[in-house]
DNA sequence: CTGAAAGCGCTTACAG
DNA sequence: CTGAAAGCGCTTACAG
């Protein structure tokens, strides 16, 4: 493999030139610099990274954590960081935390990514008062999204979470039903994306504020998935008097009512009405009404927070503090799944 | 922050030491072993990786490249990859295409993946003759997964594409229908997901065998996503008399075509049955029929059949031959969408 | 604007 | 089983 040495001779001059030439650094004559191109592009010269790192103390990586890249909105948030970050030259590095707690402890803890990456972006991942002391040791920059414990240091983007459910219940009171049910994610599960904590409390602050007491037997907690939103949906079911109307901690569980709903023979919108939180690729399809949260937004916009002070780029003033949340707008989608309570 | 010659300076041994108690070599007695990991533990020690990697010439690290990590398949398969990868002690560097030609020249060509990774795992990429030489260039191992290109000496790990199809179009055809469309993904797009060539063969081929002649009417092309399947539908609606069945090249273009079919005022199944390939999440809540295929089984293999001989594992004998394909089976699932064609 | 030299922090023959 | 020493291939002060 060729290396720096070889096109420093072909050049004709040192490696350090080379160095200076092929990172653009602006002390090169114009000269030096098209002739030292010229070298590496006639040996296919490529840098090695190790080298690189080891030498120069970046490492030009990204480390990515979500919980599960399959669920839509990590899926969505992954993708607008990953064109973020290969633009701006960087390589990203993905852990999935997968639901296993042994991941997160690995990935958080063990020193991993310590001199591994340049900056850290956590996505809704649950952290422990001793995850924040390890992640502040590592010393390195970070992002978190959509995530309930902060880093000192680190922004923040996300939505907000209690308000987004406000209005999803808002809605559903609207329509005149008084029987609302919510599903949601396991409080107990460690590696649960905590926003649903937010969620359950907007959906109450809305039953309240219309005068209406939150009914316990109307609160199911399952996993965060379709699968939890069918199992929560079934046992809400069975504990008969059935809602008139459900609000899911998000469009996956929404959809995993739907299922159960119609396997129980159950019509949407008619019997019961159904709102969840993201505006999933497929809700649309499914006709499910929910509060659209902007995912494409929240991934690049984490990115560019992370990246602008590496860059040596200055941040907008709203933004620049460290500590500061940028939190983005959700919106009100009707669809086929809400209507109105009917009149009994 | 503390490095090799601090733990060898507490534990009274040299850096070679350290080095290989730490990797557990064999070659370390137990005693000095103990001494060294205490010694680790500490003073916190962690192995900078790019001096790791410099020096040994590994990077502990593999490339994964898919077309979007947003769709089913992508995401299934990366989750199943890295789970394997990370369980080995292997970094994974996601490099999304996101549909853009200019992405993937940057990460093929541009010797981008060199001395970055010890191995690359292409999911569903498209390789042109001068792709397929740069790769080979690169001199790693590497694996592709539902690849229509092969690389020499790289496995590769798929479903049957043709025999795929085949059982969809079967199935409608058992059910009694003629007039059955196919709608997929754009040949004309450099970055197209090359499987749907092989779908459309699987396609044409059972029509043939059950004596009809393939329209070209009825064959729409369209993106290989949701919006695809809607818009491919609605131009195969725009051309009067509309198909009685509707074989969609993978689920996220059959949900499109629910979309457009319902739009359209027309009921699924009674006027329209529509069957995809893929078994999506949600093809179950949609209540659509299907070709499953063992997306998690595909990941997890392939990831296999990469760092089994990194790791110096023999692999069986009938996948361990370079070059070779691991088929994996898929399932005919029938659910709602698909229903005998009415009598006329 | 350019070069000589040191150094980044490990691993790997080689020798014992 | 262990160590001294070279070397991996760059980048960075430092000097000019």
């Amino acid at each position: 493999m060729t290396k720096i040495d070889d096109v420093a001779r072909l050049a004709g001059v040192s490696t350090a030139t080379v160095s200076r030439a092929l990172r653009g650094l602006p002390t090169v004559s114009a000269a030096t610099r098209s002739r030292v191109l010229a070298a590496a592009e006639q040996l296919q010269y490529a840098v090695s990274p190790s080298a690189s790192r080891l030498a120069g103390g970046r490492t030009g990586t990204v480390a990515v954590v979500v919980p599960r890249i399959t669920r839509w909105f990590f899926g969505v948030v992954v993708e607008a960081a990953e064109d973020f970050f290969h633009r701006a030259g960087y390589d990203l590095l993905l852990y999935n935390l997968g639901g296993r707690e042994q991941n997160r402890q690995r990935v958080l803890y063990a020193t991993h990514l310590h001199k591994r990456v340049d900056a850290i972006m956590l996505v809704a991942t649950p952290l422990r008062a001793t995850d924040v002391t390890a992640l502040a040791a590592l010393d390195l920059p970070g992002v978190t999204i959509s995530s309930g414990t902060t880093v000192p240091g680190w922004p923040c983007v996300r939505i907000d979470d209690v308000a987004a459910a406000r209005t999803a219940t808002r809605h559903l009171l609207d329509l005149g039903h008084r029987r609302i049910a919510h599903i949601s994610g396991d409080p107990d599960d460690e590696l649960a994306f905590s926003a649903h904590l937010d969620r359950r409390r907007g959906h109450q602050e809305a039953l309240r504020a219309a005068g209406l007491q939150p009914d316990p037997s109307l609160d199911v907690e399952s996993s965060f998935d379709i699968a939890g939103g069918t199992r929560a949906t079934e046992e809400l079911l069975r504990r008969g008097d059935p809602p008139t109307a459900i609000f899911a901690a998000c469009d996956e569980m929404a959809m995993g009512a739907l299922t159960a709903l119609r396997d129980a023979g159950l019509r949407v919108p008619q019997d019961v009405s159904v709102i969840g939180i993201d505006d999933h690729a497929l809700s649309g399809v499914l006709g499910l009404s929910t509060i659209a949260q902007p995912a494409v937004e929240q991934g690049r916009l984490a990115a560019q927070l992370l990246l602008d002070p590496l860059c040596g780029r200055a941040l907008d003033a709203d933004v620049s503090k460290p500590d500061s949340s940028v939190i983005l707008d959700t919106r009100l989608v009707v669809r086929d799944s809400t209507a109105p309570a009917r009149a009994n």
